[in-house]
DNA sequence: CTCAAAAGTTAGGTAGGCCTAAGTTTAAGG
DNA sequence: CCTTAAACTTAGGCCTACCTAACTTTTGAG
């Protein structure tokens, strides 16, 4: 770990990229990388024998990358940037939330440490950004909150809503259209059969919404008790809410 | 005009260097523009013909480079952005004036114009930096005041210091702690012959500083009558104060 | 007016990051 | 087990932006 280079911008997205999709699937596919980064496989297999050479990623050839502790902590850095960026963005400029995104990609590979951290104090340390993602601490501590979807909600119960990805201005701006914000309560009324839509309630309003659009919608795990609740439509029977699906590559 | 590529970052830096000679010098040198960007000359040169095809400047070769309108236009918008953003670091962050050269040097290529106009509108939309320098409008426009440097202040005048260069922190430094800043009131008390020690008054304090300290502070023209006051140290004999004191490079 | 130093340019090369096209390897179905 | 599609890698280029070394032009001192 002695005194690596300055990343570059690419670097820190690489790095970013390949840990999010490793904390999603366990391990991150060089295609899934390179669908995240819109840029060819190819173009990812280059960069990651480069990364690998520097010690931030181990690659087995063929199967798949993972971070070394040494490049999860560059991308935990990287991350923290970018979620202080945005709350900035929107707690202190007024920016919608579906337009921080962006501006906070390019920002996090200009910005000083010190820049990023008087922001964070302007703000009084926040510990999630505005789409509800937990910021990391300064020395790369990041604290994940229990969490379901909100298409797994059982009819007839209330969530907390936690947390959306920030990377869909439309999705966003249609969620702050139904009030669908981090910290919001949502009951699940309904639920049609067969992926059908789903009826919820929000304060007062009742919005009808689809399977599609409550999957990449998280809440808090549980107000209260275990997971009994039989109810119609098909539900994941798997145990808890720890994520890890581990998908196809294996890495190892 | 017809809608040119967006700007990367080293072209942006070339057109902003390439103003601030030409506006100093009338017209900028390769030589000037390598120091200046700290890069070869050779990399200016292949990098102004790159500019100098795409209508950015003028090229004549081994005689110097001046910017075309357009060029101008993106000089001043990068200008813009550059000293929004120091204004904003010192005015909303808290930065010391010594330190937000580097920091506005590499977001302004990272920054939308949205971003930047909302931070301009926090701040009231001010008119000059924390140097003093001038904010050029969002249509490139930008407003010169007359100005003279503090070393040609004739002895006994007062004179309210305008402006310096944001690119030396240890100076600026210096300037904070005799309270040397835009706005403050400055005498000349007295100047030692053959270029020594400059005696000036600030507040209360007379803090003594070198003849290169002192050519390097402008202050505002002129609070009253025209310039005519016989004093020890050599003076320039140039008539008033306009700048393009026309060096070496002659372009056309 | 000459001629060397200074300033500028050309030539050729490096490195980062990307691409397409053409192989390899793996996985999955028959 | 064999075969084929999908996933991955290699090979070979391109472009930007930089470099050094060698050459040309301009300038200015004598």
């Amino acid at each position: 770990m002695h005194a690596r280079p300055a990343l570059t911008g690419p670097v820190e997205d690489y790095l970013k990229a390949i840990y999010e999709l490793e904390s999603r699937f366990g391990a991150a596919a060089t295609s899934d990388v390179a669908h995240a980064l819109d840029v060819a496989p190819a173009s990812v297999t280059g960069m990651v024998r480069r990364l690998a050479t520097q010690g931030y990623l181990d690659h087995v050839p063929y199967r798949g990358v993972q971070l070394t502790p040494c490049g999860r902590q560059a991308a935990l850095r990287t991350i923290r940037r970018h979620r202080i960026l945005e709350s900035y963005l929107t707690g202190v400029l007024g920016y919608p939330w579906d337009r921080v995104h962006d501006e906070a990609e390019r920002l996090e590979h200009a910005a000083s440490d010190d820049l990023i951290e008087r922001m964070a104090a302007a703000l009084g340390h926040p510990t999630a950004d505005p789409h509800g993602a937990p910021i990391p601490t300064a020395d790369g501590l990041i604290e994940e909150q229990p969490h379901r979807t909100l298409a797994e909600l059982p009819v007839g119960e209330t969530a907390r809503m936690l947390r959306v990805s920030d990377k869909n201005p439309s999705l966003l701006r249609y969620l702050a259209e139904i009030a669908l914000q981090p910290g919001a309560e949502v009951t699940m009324v309904a639920r049609a059969p067969f992926d059908g839509p789903i009826t919820l309630r929000i304060g007062n309003s009742e919005p009808v919404v689809g399977p599609n659009l409550a999957a990449q919608v998280l809440v808090a795990a549980m107000p209260s008790s275990g997971l009994r609740s039989a109810d119609a439509s098909g539900s994941l029977p798997s145990t808890a809410a720890s994520k890890p699906k581990s998908r196809k590559p294996t890495a190892r």
